[in-house]
DNA sequence: CAATTCATTTGATATTTATCTAATTAGATG
DNA sequence: CATCTAATTAGATAAATATCAAATGAATTG
């Protein structure tokens, strides 16, 4: 028994996104028969011929149909295999498992801090959320974990860093990287923290 | 060796649409560990409680999550089963084969118009669905988008090509064609109408 | 090389859809 | 009954995308 191939979460968001069409759906009903030109296949389907064009590119882009060319035409075929290997892997319990956090490059990450960072301040609040993340990430990494602080010594920190203390300091507690209960702030855990934004 | 189930075009193409999406993907893969609320899910993936509300209506569309209500909260849990059904159904050969048929063509809508209509009247209901659909599309272009009608305006409407306008409201109403609230009938997008009978 | 044919690329447009905020519903609790 | 909380619905907006017409590319043929 060898083990089915793994494939990336990207591709499996892709593959979905290819057949999530029904004019591509039917496209591969067309060519489930046999090899077709693209102009046949927009004869059959009553589209333009660019527009027959695009969808395969997508299709090709998974490997789903390949081309062999002969004169100016096309013909276009089905790789079975490719189907298959989809069938098999796409599905596998492991495969969606492996979508339930993606995790950025880290070197993304320090061209984010470097762009908002002069030094140990920050220049502006990014707006997108997952840039706005890392710069919590590393604004968390000023606090220790275990330790009890109030209210203005937490400010007093953010405040090293940025003259907006209240909001960031709302926006670690809600992202769950700091706890408040009746006064006093805590740093909490990593495993605690939500979950990375997209 | 019992026969797997055929599933319809329609559910083929529901069933892509469905995973064809970061987002549900990731609320899937979650779902893979354990049931959790919305809220919960939310939190982690870092959006809203209303996209996801709406991203679980969509997979619970095609049945691959249910949920159990407690208390104020819901708690949402993936559907194995049907994960696997699908798995085995959409990628039988048949299956794309199914989808290569080309929709009926207009002319014989207009066939079937012209049988059933004198002028702006209505001769007789067909009996069989895929006729009446054709009907029913027809009828309900007598209807504007966006307007209010109360259930005595409908039936006046409805009366100027058939008697029987009861039956043809319910109709319009069971196919999602319009829509009744507290008394109130409109008209729905055409996106929103039920699937063509096959 | 000029003309022809099939395909792709480009650019525009209309539709779909993912996401948000605000409003509403519905269960739970004081 | 008033309040609170979780969820959904409604409405708005921005991004993605399916389609087309026009322009361009590339192989073929007279």
């Amino acid at each position: 028994m060898s083990t089915l191939p793994d494939i990336s979460a990207e591709l499996t968001l892709q593959f979905f996104k290819a057949l999530a069409d029904e004019s591509r759906l039917r496209i591969i009903a067309l060519l489930t028969e046999r090899e077709r030109s693209v102009q046949e296949i927009a004869q059959r389907m009553k589209l333009r011929e660019p527009t027959i064009s695009h969808h395969l590119s997508i299709l090709k882009q998974i490997e789903l149909v390949s081309s062999r060319a002969d004169g100016t035409t096309r013909w276009y075929r089905l790789n079975d295999d490719v189907l298959r290997k989809f069938k098999s892997a796409v599905f596998k319990p492991d495969n969606f498992l492996r979508l339930a956090v993606p995790r950025p490059p880290l070197d993304w990450e320090a061209k984010v801090l470097a762009h908002y960072l002069e030094g140990e301040r920050l220049t502006k609040i990014p707006d997108a959320r997952r840039k706005r993340w890392v710069i919590l990430k590393w604004l968390a990494a000023k606090f220790e974990l275990g330790v009890q602080y109030n209210e203005a010594q937490v400010n007093a920190i953010i405040k090293r860093h940025h003259e907006d203390c209240a909001f960031l300091r709302r926006e670690m507690i809600s992202d769950r990287m700091m706890a408040r209960a009746g006064g006093i702030y805590q740093l909490l855990p990593k495993s605690e923290w939500s979950a990375e934004p997209r």
